[in-house]
DNA sequence: TAAAACATTAGAGTTGAGTCTAAGGTCAAG
DNA sequence: CTTGACCTTAGACTCAACTCTAATGTTTTA
């Protein structure tokens, strides 16, 4: 049985985040020692390296909770129940990229106009650009990013 | 002189943000009422609108005030250091836009390789995916996502 | 046997950008 | 003169996923 550090030296996860992962519901040592010490077993290191696994693809530990429920009784559960989880997942990634996509554009629009020289910014184009308003929606919340400059 | 809501209506800021943003430095009402009610002039809501475009581009808010510093006297500011934030924040997308892309790759991947149908879980590769360990870095900040699976 | 290196807990703090609440003051309309 | 719509403030709350602290107990090592 593995002392949490040593579990925590093996996963690659931190105590810390063992600890608030277990007060999170995703993952309990399954045993104590007399002393109330946390011992994790083979099953709990492969359950912690699931859960980093995971996490490290992008799933919230609400993702990743749901995740481990499908793993504990797989014959109960579908495949479809599973790729949902990963559709909306990529979903959400999908509509960051637009954004970001859209931000990018305009950045370099932006930084493509002005000479960045030690010049006075008198006559700045991105300030210009920026004091135009016209200002076009975008990030807070799916939307489809439209942003000019 | 235009009241909290006027302004607020007439830039799409609520009158909570912008009281919000007044606690963060970046405006201020001209005047107040002899109540003590905010009075905004023309020229706040060239500045509200400025804060609005930027925001909306994707600069934080610490980027805005020195944008608005910058604003405040273009004469005594170069060209330089507003292309430096533009930059800045060029590179923050840039990176966010890896991640995602690498995260978009991944569940791909794994979309790809199950049935996403009615079956149950038991064979389900996505699951398999997750349990395989192997975890490849990713997220937590700065680093080259090479996640596979 | 004493110090160093671990472990425990509850709970607070971090980040960023708001969002909301409570408790009150002001103003226009009917 | 009251109702409702506005305004004020300080300060708490939200989200996500940690991260850290303090105060204390245990184990290991020199």
């Amino acid at each position: 049985m593995l002392k949490i550090s040593e579990i925590a030296k093996k996963t690659g996860l931190s105590t810390h985040t063992l600890r608030f992962y277990e007060k999170q519901g995703l993952i309990n040592a399954s045993q104590r020692s007399e002393a109330g010490y946390r011992l994790y077993g083979e099953a709990d290191v492969r359950k912690a390296e699931f859960i980093r696994t995971a996490r490290n693809i992008g799933f919230s530990l609400d993702d990743i909770a749901v995740l481990l429920s499908i793993r504990l009784d797989k014959a109960s559960h579908t495949c479809q129940e599973v790729t949902d989880i990963a559709r909306g997942k990529l979903d959400e990634v999908y509509e960051k990229i637009t954004e970001l996509t859209a931000m990018k554009a305009t950045l370099e629009i932006l930084l493509a106009s002005c000479c960045g020289g030690p010049e006075d910014a008198t006559h700045c184009s991105i300030m210009e650009a920026l004091d135009a308003s016209e200002a076009k929606q975008q990030s807070s919340s799916g939307n489809t990013a439209t942003n000019e400059v």
